[in-house]
DNA sequence: CTGAAAGCGCTTACAG
DNA sequence: CTGAAAGCGCTTACAG
């Protein structure tokens, strides 16, 4: 293999001139530059980045942790994930964390240990690590540890969503959804719902618990088994959504005529056959994916970033009064 | 940071020691072997891997090409794909290409420097290069330049699947699926289908094209157009199998009494709400990722290994008997 | 079984 | 603007 002390000794320079013209600092001139150039083309030289890597300890690549990879919202983030991640040079490097929980704590070493530059945290991360947010690490959805997250406005949208139920004539309306271990901007979903039902003294149905990704239909079932006479929904994910509209089919149970459905996430929702039967909170997936990447890159930089960063959902729905004279 | 020096200091003992130990090499007396790991402990020492690759020359990397990631199969078999190589001490590198052709170039390149350890393609790949063969690459459903590949019996399968829609009374039966540029076992699906056709002397009905990821709606929408009075098809990928359900939905065509399907794939439907409405050829996704990893570290290792490797595939429908009385 | 030394391919002060 | 040299943290023959 070719090395930068052929191309030097080629272009009768020094190793330092070599170096300095392949990372394109300034201070050298145009004809050694050129002369460099040529000297590289000629040889065909390829630069060793491993050899890069140890000695400015940077990989160039980031981690991004998920519960699994195999579920719609996570794939669709991690598409934009790598794509951004990729116009700016770096790489992704993907863990599904539930399959073993000691990975997430594997790869925060790892990145402490310089193997990846960076994290992407989408996991009900656990370990309490006062540290971490001088590391560069950023977070989607959830927050802990003082680490910068980027999130749409759960909150907010959520409100919306659980308004528009009542509206269409929803009295008996139920919130399900995974809980996450930390705080997590996912649990102001059921925040919003709560208050929601409150403001229209309905009550409050929710079937909230920590459960696995894949592991979703004990708690749907549960849901209807418990609640019979429950007129609207509101789910915090498609997979469970999914799950909702299996089980109506199996029992009968017409959407939205019986049963209205708001789901929040509508990543796999739109290509559903339902997809003009429900309602759902579209998150903003790219941009949420983009934007943690730009925000990871600063800090990896060395650059100050905001601790919190808030995107907007779109609220999609079908006619909500025709929906109410349907359902009464 | 305390390094390999340090250690060997207080120790009292030699680099190459410590090394030898790091390494679990053996040719280390018990007694030293204690002393050095005991060095280690009080020490706290963590080795520096990007020095450890820099040298070796590996980076236990796997980088995975797809042409999404977002998509049902393919975040699927990577989940797999990362688990098995988790366990054997790699991490996985996932690159979508379909955003742009050049990234899997650019990722063969980063194999042939060495970036990342290997790779495994289920992307239709084109650029012609003799060598690759050399080079630790594996390839799933889809064969190229002497690459080893592993795939489920895409033709076999298929042939079970286009005799059940025969046996259910289908005698319009068409075949829709997207073409990959090169061989591919996936093409497999189509010639079974052909092949059973002009056994029962049917007409062949084939709707093919090479399109991309996520923009199946145009073909699915010209399928019925030109087709009507179709009473059975056979789907390659569940992607295209969904928009199919839309379409249905939309139009009022009954599945399976108007129309019965057959998906290969079998991986997002499970959880669909028709899933005892059609049949479907079920990948053996879990094996494929797992086989296709191993194989790959053989290669790494420098081992031979076989140049196909065919995977059984499974058939799963609802009574084809009584299928065929309501289609009637 | 073990140590001293060379070297992997770069980058980075340091001089000039 | 540019060169010579040191050094990053390991591994690997080579001696002994």
């Amino acid at each position: 293999m070719v090395s930068i002390k052929d191309v030097a000794r080629y272009a009768g320079v020094g190793l330092g001139t070599v170096s300095r013209v392949l990372n394109d600092e300034k201070g050298v001139s145009e004809e050694t530059k050129e002369n460099v150039l040529n000297a590289i083309r000629t040889l065909g030289y390829k630069r060793n980045s491993l050899a890069v890597s140890f000695r400015k300890k940077e990989n160039k690549i980031v981690a991004l942790l998920v519960p699994v990879i195999n579920h719609p919202f996570f794939s669709k983030i991690a598409y934009f994930i790598e794509d951004e991640l990729d116009k700016n040079g770096y790489s992704l490097l993907i863990s599904s964390s539930q399959s073993r929980q000691s990975k997430e704590y594997a790869m925060i070493e790892k990145m402490k240990k310089k193997d990846v530059d960076g994290i992407i945290f989408i996991t009900h991360y656990d370990y309490r690590d006062e540290e971490l947010s001088k590391y560069p690490v950023v977070s989607v959805d959830r927050h802990f540890d003082n680490v910068p997250f980027v999130t749409s406005d759960n909150f907010d949208s959520s409100v919306v969503a659980c308004e528009w139920l009542v509206h269409a004539g929803c009295r008996k309306i139920a919130y399900i959804g995974g809980k996450t271990l930390v705080e997590s901007e996912v649990m102001e979903r059921e925040r919003a719902y709560r208050e929601v039902m409150r403001k229209y003294s309905l009550p409050e149905i929710v079937k909230s618990e920590v459960i696995k990704h894949g592991e979703e239909l004990p708690l749907v079932e549960a849901l209807f088994r418990e609640n019979p006479g429950m007129d609207g929904v509101f789910v915090s994910g498609d997979a469970m959504t999914n799950l909702i509209f299996m089980h109506c089919e199996e029992n009968n149970i017409a959407i939205p005529k019986d049963l209205k459905v708001v789901s929040y996430d509508g990543v796999q929702i739109k290509t559903g056959e339902l997809k003009d039967k429900i309602a759902y909170v579209e998150q903003p997936v790219e941009q949420l994916g983009r934007e943690a990447v730009r925000v990871l890159l600063k800090k990896i930089r060395g650059e100050d970033v905001p601790l919190k960063t808030v995107l907007k959902a779109k609220f999609v729905h079908y006619d909500a009064t025709s929906a109410a004279e349907n359902g009464k």
